[in-house]
DNA sequence: TCTGGGGTCCTAGGACCC
DNA sequence: TCTGGGGTCCTAGGACCC
């Protein structure tokens, strides 16, 4: 593969960023965004702060402030309002953050249109036309321009990478956080890289982490030492040999500047966990709400599905799934309903729920689906097996 | 006071087909 | 009594990511 320049560009504290535009008084105060309902602020005050909510619900984004004192995405709220009780407790607004997200994309198109989603706050981009044979620092003066791009349309930080491949600069762009540019080549890997947790690479997660810390593995350097036999032996001969060429920083993966959606789902956390003979009625009522929001999803999408899922979670945190194809994709809400009521009877409801959702996979688009199945007639009557 | 919501991809077994 | 080799689809669970 011939040399490639590749950013990933990354969102500074996106959705805290995103409110701190909002409310500027905070900035430079700890704050988080998060929690599943507004939360009143006490009486005289303008925002409540962690200490004020009670329930469920996680941490979506801390303020950089709010981080200096522990607290990180993903923590629940009532453990962050321990390490944290004064920090602002700001509730999310998806629109906006989607706005935002739009806006900054946009941007980046306009000045590198080889753009790849890798979700609401960041993206891959293929600098290589753009580079051209100026080499690293024209690649370094591209990063600037669209770091004061972005800044420019949006008010927001980002950080950016920029190496060879996707897997480098993912781990690149957060080196410098926030606000930074880092810019590296693969000479750079042994000072740069190895020096990090192997957590840091993006697919090896808390369960693969962990089983290379037993296996006396703990940094990206100490993994791409490691016999690649012992890797395979205990991960696998897929991931086992991924994860050995990752550690070296070898990533031949392209940017992918548009997919299809797989699957489509809602899911609720209820405040209180339910149970499944006591609550029936109000189960069923935010059943069928799921329902008829994948379909209102679908309808937006344009696509129809013809998998349709279940997911319970129990009161024990044990999750199960179970899933029906049915004859025809549908997008209709009734239809859903039906096919997920079909699933539930094949869970055991023996426990309180704490969770309940609804997927739809295997999508297509409705016209396109019948153009092909008309297609495929013929094929069929030709096939090398026709006389078996 | 544990642990949100929306996704993707992988694995593995069984059914079924040619 | 023994006996193939694909391929695809379906289902359940799990890891991981943002």
């Amino acid at each position: 593969m011939p040399n490639r320049y590749i950013a990933h560009l990354d969102m500074d504290a996106f959705y805290a960023s995103v409110e701190l535009l909002r409310y500027p008084q905070l900035r430079g105060q700890p704050a988080v965004v998060g929690g599943r309902r507004r939360t009143q602020a006490p009486e005289g005050a303008d925002f409540p702060r962690l200490r004020d909510y009670t329930g469920r619900g996680v941490i979506t984004t801390a303020t950089y402030e709010a981080r200096a004192l522990g607290v990180h995405s993903g923590m629940g709220l009532m453990k962050a309002a321990k390490l944290a009780p004064d920090a602002w407790l700001l509730p999310a607004d998806f629109d906006q953050y989607r706005r935002y997200s739009r806006l900054f994309k946009e941007t980046v198109r306009a000045i590198a249109p080889l753009v790849e989603d890798r979700g609401i706050d960041e993206i891959y981009i293929d600098l290589t036309n753009l580079v051209g044979d100026a080499a690293w620092l024209r690649a370094q003066e591209i990063a600037l321009q669209l770091q004061v791009a972005v800044r420019d349309a949006t008010g927001l930080s980002c950080s950016i990478g920029v190496t060879p491949n996707k897997l480098l600069s993912k781990i690149a762009s957060d080196l410098q956080k926030p606000g930074g540019i880092t810019v590296l080549c693969m000479d750079d890997i042994p000072a740069r890289i190895w020096p990090l947790s192997a957590r840091k690479i993006n697919g090896i997660g808390p369960k693969a982490s962990a089983r290379l810390e037993a296996l006396g593995i703990h940094t990206v350097g100490e993994l791409a030492n490691a016999d690649p036999a012992l890797l395979i032996e205990n991960f696998g001969k897929n991931y086992g040999a991924w994860m050995h060429n990752a550690a070296h920083g070898r990533d031949e993966r392209v940017v992918v500047t548009y997919s299809e959606p797989k699957s489509i789902s809602r899911e609720t956390t209820f405040e209180d966990d339910l149970h499944p003979v006591r609550d029936r009625d109000r189960l069923s009522q935010i059943f069928t709400d799921l329902c008829m929001r994948v379909a209102d999803d679908l309808k937006r999408k344009g696509v129809v599905g013809k998998t349709i899922g279940l997911k319970l979670r129990y009161d024990n945190f044990k999750t199960v799934t179970r899933d029906r194809t049915i004859d025809a994709p549908t997008g209709d809400a009734a239809t859903i309903r039906r096919a997920a009521g079909e699933c539930l009877k094949r869970v055991p409801l023996d426990r309180r729920i704490r969770l309940l959702g609804v997927r739809v996979g295997a999508l297509s688009v409705p016209g396109a689906e019948t153009a092909r199945a008309a297609k495929d007639v013929r094929p069929r009557s030709a096939t090398l097996f026709d006389d078996l």
